[in-house]
DNA sequence: ACGCGCAGTTCGTTCAGCGAACTGAGATTG
DNA sequence: CAATCTCAGTTCGCTGAACGAACTGCGCGT
């Protein structure tokens, strides 16, 4: 039995949703795949999780039709978020809201913004500007006041992050 | 280490709430807090979770602020969701929304509706009547088309939630 | 005084996470 | 074409958390 397999009890949704992305980890892959990373190594620079509990992880999130496996250059694999997994996206975004709100004391390190017409995004992921919620492709992550100056020993992805990112497009080009 | 503690990466807002509520049976139990389950024994009949980490995880969430331990009869305690811990419910809700989505086959097992006019809540949490974002303490569970019969080895608790009780309040009189 | 129920604690076993080292396939270089 | 490099995993020994059954201890009812 790994961590969250087996929630035996009476089969809540949450239960149900605690089985698939509950485990230590999950959720931190799936938001990074928000970001728009695809490769293990990408997810292990920027995650520094052990090597085997990544490839554990990823292929369970394969299996639940979360992330997809797709084909890349020189044999290897990319994951990419599915319909499924973008769905995700409010359960990333509450977690998130809930931790800058009563955890970041100088602000969010990371702000969220609507890509038509710049305006910034709330908890619920309604634009300031135009009133109506917006969907992950159309937002774009910018850096918030929480976010230090940048570091020597910043990995590669946390550089990329550090300018406007669209969510879900791939960090390098 | 615990499941997530450290998660020692750069501090995104997502990684310290899993800190706080991301280890197995944390937001179960918070769950069952909403639902107002108070004592030990409650917890213990509803999630068959060992008494130990049922221990660990209480005395957590009290320091984290989420639950508050309140003297009761008897000498014992209970547990309360604190204001802090009320913030998490669009947390629950999202997630449990999301399990339900994709893989409540007969529908969810429980709807939430709007105390003061029986509207239904959607998975924001917006009543379909009043049009308003409902609060925590205005909102009724009641019994969804995925609740199976009751059975004679229904717990205690999962007997009390067959009929509509409103949030956060003690199952018990 | 005795027994009961509730709320934990203790303890031995098992299993997942950790992290460092290893493997192997493809590209890159001399 | 051989040697090297990078990337994507796999292997493995260690440690620590989860599990669950048994035990403790307090407060109440009789």
């Amino acid at each position: 039995m790994a961590l969250p397999r087996y929630y035996t009890q009476q089969a809540c949704g949450l239960a149900r949703a605690l089985e698939v992305v509950g485990e230590r980890w999950t959720l931190l892959i799936v938001r990074d795949a928000f970001y728009g990373l695809r490769r293990f190594g990408e997810f292990t620079a920027h995650l520094e999780i052990p090597r085997a509990v990544l490839t554990e992880r990823l292929n369970r999130l394969v299996e639940a039709d979360v992330l997809a496996r797709v084909p890349a250059a020189a044999g290897r694999s990319e994951y990419e978020l599915t319909a499924k997994g973008r769905t995700l996206w409010p359960v990333v975004r509450s977690l998130m809201s809930w931790g800058d709100e009563h955890y970041a004391v100088a602000g969010p390190r990371r702000l969220f913004r609507h890509a038509a017409d710049d305006g910034p995004l709330d908890e619920r992921g309604i634009c300031a500007v135009c009133g109506r919620e917006i969907a992950i492709g159309d937002t774009v992550v910018v850096p918030g006041p929480g976010l230090g100056p940048p570091s020597d020993d910043d990995d590669a992805v946390s550089a990329a992050l550090r300018d406007p990112h669209r969510m879900l497009e791939p960090l390098r080009d």
